[in-house]
DNA sequence: GATTAGCACTCGGACACTGAGAGTGCTAAC
DNA sequence: GTTAGCACTCTCAGTGTCCGAGTGCTAATC
């Protein structure tokens, strides 16, 4: 074997046996579990190479080699080969999935719950962006004397609920007449369009009207900003302490990072290809730096798409959870395209 | 001061500056922050024999002392002083929650939030039993071609919504004809009566319809489930990422522990007081028993109560907390109580 | 030129030792 | 019942030593 390659494969053997047992990788060790034989000076020489290439460091001057960002950068790009998912695993999912594929944001609920049990990662998954979402139809439904509920339906097949109080006894005319007003109003515009000053001129419109509808308003407002609004769900965080390299400073910080749908898709935003892996510092935040990211787009239609990510630490098994994410962001967008065109 | 007296007075002196600093806390520090003149020696004394009683004791032999779980017990319900909230941290908590005291559900989750940012524990807030609750009404509403979304609304003011699909194509003559059916059939049962054995009636009872209908009676029994399921909003988690005192394995369990909301009731059913606190191994729970939670009750008719708890070191600030989270339950409890009478 | 064997070297981890400091328990005096 | 004084105990931080794993280098070998 030609030396050059022979490295790749010193470069891939260490990056899988860091993975499996977490401790830095010595010469000999690698010189028994390798399939070519050569000795282990050899290999001690090619470590030194990689070392210098930075790909490998040292925790100190007599441990085995770590890899470095680069190396793990690498291994994902160039070494790793992708496990494919036995077909029990593919049906799992599949299985696992099917029963929430109702409403979109079940779905992503239901999937970020699945891939943090079956990875031992944190699972984040966007919904698709919603200002793209026309308003189908607006409805009304009264729920007690004084108390209604405005569902607002989507062109995404998302479907908003929001409660309300008038001060008033509500009536079926009444309903009616609300369902009238605002659908005449709201049906056909696009959820971003619903800012507050389309609300202003909306009451304005609506004349003396709206001193009755204040609240019918409002609770249109909220359902279509609800609508609009970038919704993550995050699952697993329970996983986050089985993660050394998090101190409890961190986590803290992640975790609030997390419920925080519109900065961490913004983290996320940039992974355009199918599934794209962020190493260690290449995530631009610094509470996620000792962490990875593995992201996947998922796609229903052109404009729906959103994604799904795994947090975990950056010595995680790539080969696997990539496939795993990737599977599942593929069900999932086919599931959800199911929705939006029958729906 | 009679010795006795004295005592007491130096347990409550030694758990609070324990609750503040959590450091051991020496005779001669204790001393020099004493109101009362007596030497060193003297609190040397006492604190050996309240230490003979269990309710000090010394983590080496030439430490300061702690309290242990039975000095937080006595400190709990014969000494501190609960710290009433100041007006503007009650107009805080009543500001917060208004706006979301829409729906029960809502309410409760932002009552959980709410208390684990001014808390800085976790918060936890059960809903009421649900079992009790009459379905009041039944709607249907169409959101797509296919799609439709049944709304259940329970005489407790919680409305359930869940999405279904049928194979065929849905027609306003077909969601009347749902509607009609199924009030028929479940208005005015309570949601515990909602059993496969029930549902099995009822599709008998309408005959050859009953293979039209699966999707539309699986639907509407899911959201009898869900209105009858014991649910619990749990917010503040990344405040565990601050407790030293739980190892990172307890760590993950707790966490998963808390998303069960079932065996996160039994915990706390057991808390019949207003505000009830459990410290550290009185919690019949091996990964919580280095934790205290704090329980309180809100009411808001005679049937229809639930709990708020808190849960956090057991070195956390009692009289503060259990203040609030009094205050709290309280709020809860009125803003629930109008949600149902004039819902 | 690439590979290997051998050896000196380096460093971290475990362990023991030390002195300072904090805090106690005990005793005898008040 | 209270207090002053003192010996004692134990932790903590710092230091020294030893061991072993693993390296880097050099010279011999293929």
């Amino acid at each position: 074997m030609e030396p050059t390659q022979r490295k790749l494969k010193i470069l891939e053997a260490v990056v899988e046996a860091f993975i499996k047992t977490g401790e830095p990788v010595g010469s000999k060790a690698l010189c028994e579990n390798l399939d070519f034989n050569v000795s282990s000076a050899t290999i001690r020489n090619d470590m030194a190479e990689l070392a210098s290439l930075g790909l490998l460091e040292q925790t100190h001057t007599s441990s085995g080699r770590i890899p470095t960002e680069l190396g793990y950068r690498i291994y994902v790009d160039k070494l790793m080969k992708k496990i494919p998912l036995t077909k029990y695993e593919q049906s799992h999912i599949y299985n696992m999935l099917y029963p929430v594929s109702d409403a979109p944001e079940h779905l992503l609920e239901g999937a970020a719950t699945l891939l943090s049990k079956i990875t031992g990662c944190v699972a984040v998954a966007t919904s698709p962006p919603g200002e793209a979402a026309i308003i189908k139809k607006i409805r009304f439904i009264q729920t007690g004397r004084y108390t209604a509920m405005v569902i607002l339906i989507t062109s995404t097949g998302s479907v908003k609920t929001k409660l309300f109080r008038c001060d008033f006894v509500i009536t079926p005319e009444l309903t009616e007449m609300f369902e009238e007003t605002m659908n005449k109003r709201f049906s056909g515009i696009s959820v971003a369009d619903v800012t507050p000053a389309f609300m202003q001129s909306s009451a304005a419109a609506l004349g003396e009207m709206s001193i009755l509808m204040t609240n019918v308003l409002v609770a249109v407002n909220d359902a279509a900003r609800d609508a609009a609004a970038a919704n993550a769900a995050v699952k697993g965080q329970s996983n986050f302490f089985t993660m050394p390299e998090l101190a409890s400073g961190d986590g803290k910080r992640v975790m609030e990072l997390l419920s925080h749908s519109r900065e961490l898709e913004k983290l996320l935003i940039d992974t355009n290809s199918r599934a794209s892996v962020l190493i260690g510092s290449e995530i631009k935040h610094p509470a996620l730096s000792r962490l990875s990211v593995i992201a996947s787009h998922y796609t229903s239609t052109p404009e729906c798409s959103g994604i799904l990510a795994l947090i975990g630490p950056v010595r995680m098994n790539y080969p696997k959870l990539v496939s795993a994410l990737e599977y599942t962001s593929d069900i999932v967008g086919n599931m959800l395209s199911e929705l939006v065109e029958y729906g």
